[in-house]
This record gives C-alpha cells, structure tokens and sequence, in this order.
DNA sequence: TGTACATCAGTGAACGCGCGTTCACTGATGTAC
DNA sequence: TGTACATCAGTGAACGCGCGTTCACTGATGTAC
C-alpha cells in the first residue's frame, strides 16, 4: 500500500484501519472461531456487504489480523533485545516481551500460537512474520557466539539434526555450531510452553501464579543455551 | 455410572457411548468449535432433540470429550511409564508417549491442550484428568530420587517458587527437594511445547521433520532434571 | 403369569438466532478534456 | 474553470445455510400387585 494521494485513498486507508481495529476488539472478546464479519460491520455502522469494498472474504480478513499480531509481538520482542546489553539481558528482555505481550493480548497470542482455526489454511505470506521470534532468538545465541561468550555444551546433535540446524544457521547465522542452534530453538520452545500454558490455565492448580515460575524458567534456559551473565 | 441391569440400561449406555464416539470423530474433522450436536444426530440417524436424552446440552457434551481425553493421554503416558525399567527410560516413555498420542489425535490434543474453546468454561471435574500426566512425569522424577539416582542441579529456587513447589511435592511426591519439583514442571512445559509447537505447524519450515529434534530435547531435558542412563 | 400404571427414548415441528456472500442500485468522488 | 464520464463506497434485500434448545406427542420397556 503506497501512500495514499486522494481523499478517496485516504478514506479507503482509514476505513481500512477501523474494520481491523474492530476485529481485534471481537477477537479480544470472544475469540478467533467466533469472528463475524456481519458483527464488525454492526459495530462500525455499516452494512456487512460495504466490508467486501475492503476485503473480498472473511479468510483474508483473518490472514490480515494474523500477520498485524505476529509484527507486533515481534515488534515487542525486537525492541526489548535492542535494549539489552549483553546477550543473556537481551534474552531476558526477549522472553518477558514474549510473555507480556500474551498477557496483554492473550485472544490475538492464542489466533497465531494456539489452536489452528477451523476450516482456516494460513498462506505463505505469514511465514515472514512467523518467524521473525524465532530469529530474534537466535540472534541473542549468534551475538554471544561472535563475541567469544557463548558456552557451547560438550554434547552433540545426530547427523538429521546437525543438517537441519546448519540449514538455519545458514540462513539466518552462519557459522553458528549446530548444537547452539538446536538448543536455541529448544529455548524458544520451552518459552513458549511456559508462556502457553499459563495463559491456557494449565498451571492454575500448580505454578500459580506463574511469575516465579516463569523467570525461573528463563534464567535456566539462559544456562542451558550457553549465554553467561 | 454403575452395572446396567435392564435392558433398558444397557441400550442407554451403548448409545452414550455411539455419541461420544460420533463426536470425537467429527471433533477429529473439524475441531472443537464446529462440534455440532445436530450433526451428531444426523450421523446417528436420530433427531437432534433425541441428544437431550442423553446430554443437557453441548457443554456437557464438550465436558466429556475433554474429560475422556484426559483419560485417553494419561492412560498412554501411564503404561510407557511402567514399562521404563529405568527413570530415564520412563521418561522417554512418557514423552514419546504424548507426542505419538497427540500425533494420532490431534483434534483431542487441541481440545485439551490448545486455545480454550470460546463460550466453554471448563468445570472442576477437568481438574484431577487433567493433572494425570504432569503427575506421571513428577512420580519419574520421584522413582529416581527415592532410589539414589537423582542428580541434583547445584542452583535454587527463589522462596515463592520453593513455596509452590513444596506444596506440589507434599500432595504427590513428599519430600522431593523443590529445584527437582521445579525442573520436573519445565521438563513437562518443554515437552508440551515442543509437541504443540510440530503439531500446530509452528517448525515447519526449520526443525521438519521434526523427529530428530523431538528426541534431543526429550534427551536434553532428561539430563536437565538429573536422570542418570 | 397377567394386568394397570409409570417411566423413559425418540419424534417432528417450531422458535429465534446468526452467519458469509451475491447482486442490482444510488450517489459521491476523481479524472480527462 | 467547467463539463462529461468513469470509478468506487456503501445500501438494502435476498439466498441458502446451520445452529442449540423447547415442547407436546407416541409407543415401547419396566415395575408392582
């Protein structure tokens, strides 16, 4: 979408911006199974028919919601790592970001984390987004990795392993030892799990409330990964 | 539910048991949300009122594939476990025990373990189902250090989470020091991560397949709670 | 063993609701000369 | 600067669909005497 010149474009950028911004209230509301095109339009004043001026089915209007909730997360997280100033700070700051972000927009963490909507098939266009998290992640390893800090744990990965893990590395760090890798992911996995789970009340009779828990789980993680203080 | 004597009774519990089984089947089509009792009817050949025979409505419905999913993992996960001969064998068990159930399930691993299901609060009688496996996996860690071969991590716990720890350990595993309870949940949190994460498609394009991976943090992790081989 | 009554499973129609999407239309905004 | 035409936003009615739940009912199964 380039700038826009008329009044039309303009209209047309700023109507656009209030159907999203209404989903995201229904979403917060009653969830991504749930999202009525019919029930924005009432909430804007307008005729469900006057959305289809704007996006042709419900399905892209979801894809739309998808892709705004994982640049913001990512944006959170990206803006947390750029403050810390060593590597483990900056995956402390990567980790609550995730975690405050979910709290903060738990409908909008669990449409792109938790259950696939029913009768949905994400496009390709939300990889990008998708990833960008996971990459953060393993920038914080790459970062320690180059400035000779990141302990490297003496075991190591299986030869499929090795070559999926140097295939990301290639892309996104190269050099990066495969075991580094691999144990970055298993951190961004274990984050999310924990973070999951509070949010969907698996940790109410247990871990609750989970803020202990949880930092306990990053510092852990942070050893387990290899990123010194 | 106890013996059914009449015929009556019997016929009731087969046709309780048909429902159930028509629901899990479409749950495995179209997931949770688009669980409908009239299409469970129609599959059934009956009348859609006739389900309020058996069922007071939908939530109780949902209630007991939840519940039955519970059973079904825990009683999967509860059989690897005994058939460990070692703490770490069980473990392995167990974990491979969840990822092949989820795999094979993957509907009634949402249900459970994904986005709640909008509209649906989950009654009490979802707790004790619900706490079978992290059960399982704290009882392995337990096995372990009753017999000597627990390798403790030389870090500790802050006192909240030694608090929430203790009180797990005093209802399942008394006596089990808090860092082995806190380690044991992390285990647990990166197992379903993990599971959750191949299943919802979240490592498609990096750990895919994701087998290998699954296995070193299965692994990674025994060694991070201290099971010895 | 046989009859009279109570219990319960299943029917069929209906209520009231909401949904996504299409289509012919009106009227306002933008463009070209 | 003014006019003629094209573009586009939004309307309102409609299509066809599916849903959970209620209710008065029929007819079969079970129980008590």
């Amino acid at each position: 979408m380039s700038v826009p010149r008329t009044a039309r474009e303009r209209a047309r950028a700023e109507i656009t911006r209030e159907i999203t911004d209404a989903a995201r209230r229904q979403l917060a509301e009653s969830g991504a199974a749930a999202l009525s095109l019919r029930a924005i339009a009432r909430e804007l004043g307008m005729v469900s028919s006057a959305l289809y001026r704007y996006f042709p089915s419900r399905d892209e209007l979801l894809t739309t919601l998808i892709i705004e909730a994982y640049e913001a997360i990512a944006d959170a997280v990206e803006r947390a790592v750029a403050a810390g100033d060593t590597p483990r700070a900056q995956w402390r700051g990567l980790a609550n970001a995730v975690r405050d972000w979910a709290i903060a927009h738990p409908h909008e963490y669990a449409l792109v984390y938790g259950s696939p909507v029913p009768g949905y098939h994400a496009p390709q266009t939300t990889i990008g987004p998708a990833s960008r998290v996971p990459i953060a992640a393993l920038s914080v390893v790459y970062a320690a990795w180059k400035s000779d800090s990141l302990v490297l744990p003496d075991d190591a990965v299986g030869p499929e392993l090795a070559a999926q893990s140097a295939a990301i590395a290639a892309q996104v760090t190269p050099g990066l030892p495969e075991i580094a890798v691999t144990r970055a992911v298993m951190a961004w996995t274990q984050l999310y799990g924990t973070v999951t789970f509070e949010l969907f009340g698996q940790l109410d009779n247990s871990m609750d409330p989970a803020g202990p828990f949880f930092a306990y789980s990053v510092e852990a993680m942070a050893d387990f990964i290899g990123l010194s203080e």
